[in-house]
DNA sequence: TACGGTATGTTATAACATAACATTTTATCC
DNA sequence: GGATAAAATGTTATGTTATAACATACCGTA
């Protein structure tokens, strides 16, 4: 035929990266599901895990393991794994790139002859805003 | 009266920390669970959850984040936040005192002025026996 | 023994995550 | 184009982890 044919199915990636980059904390996945109800009340729990896992994959959302949730990357891309520190009033989290943590780790890992694949480092307190009592 | 009063009910905490000190590896609440029904078939949850988190505040046992699972502590106390491993394969959890990483750490959230309170530090991959091929 | 604080038991459900299979889309080959 | 294989997505159901809410029992003390 002469006209293309229409793409049916909703890019849900890109949708879930868009809601995750339009909160500034973390969001847990049912939260991120029931954003997307908006657009398609019939979507499913296994549609937002896999497009989480997709996009942490290429390292565009890091999950918060402590607290079994999700934000998107706020840098570019990252070589190395970051530090993501969560403010338990607010919910913001801040990622850093802090390569002495990151060796320090690796040194550990040598001295324990532990072949290290993934590491999970989360810092949990208050950030600036809330210590300085900014409701 | 002369004779003193027994006390009926179980004291889990010994309990919960006894089955998790007989495992090389970490233990979901609910493994936990199971074998505490052996004792009593009709334990529930919340009991195993608040033993948990009674020796969690004690330092006694660690809860792994990343994979929702608790470990005995190895040591005797920690005065400072312990870097835990975990063999993906096995499922032994090893214990470090790691003062160089917590010291970074330190760094990233006076960096931000983030007030810290509590840290998350967990390594996956194998343990020296699992890269051996030790089954 | 009456009271208050703490621990434990119990029921129910909330919150998080994935297995298993059906359907649709996309790519590839002829 | 049509056959077909691979990949992505949809769908149903269930598995796993965790806690709310309230009832009951234990323990010290006045």
């Amino acid at each position: 035929m002469a006209v293309p044919t229409i793409k049916n199915s909703i890019n849900w990636h890109a949708k879930v990266l868009e809601v995750l980059r339009n909160h500034s904390g973390a969001m847990s996945a049912y939260d991120v599901l029931a954003e997307l109800r908006q657009f398609n009340p019939k979507i499913a729990p296994p549609t937002v895990y896999r497009a989480l896992a997709a996009l942490a994959k290429q390292g565009r959302v890091h999950r918060l393991e402590s607290i079994n949730a999700f934000v998107a990357c706020q840098c570019d891309q990252h070589p190395q794994a970051p530090v993501l520190s969560v403010c338990d009033d607010c919910g913001v989290v801040e990622e850093s790139i802090a390569p002495q943590v990151l060796n320090a780790l690796s040194d550990v890992a040598r001295q324990s002859e532990f072949a290290l694949t993934h590491q999970v480092i989360e810092l949990h307190g208050r950030c600036i805003a809330c210590r300085d009592g900014v409701s």
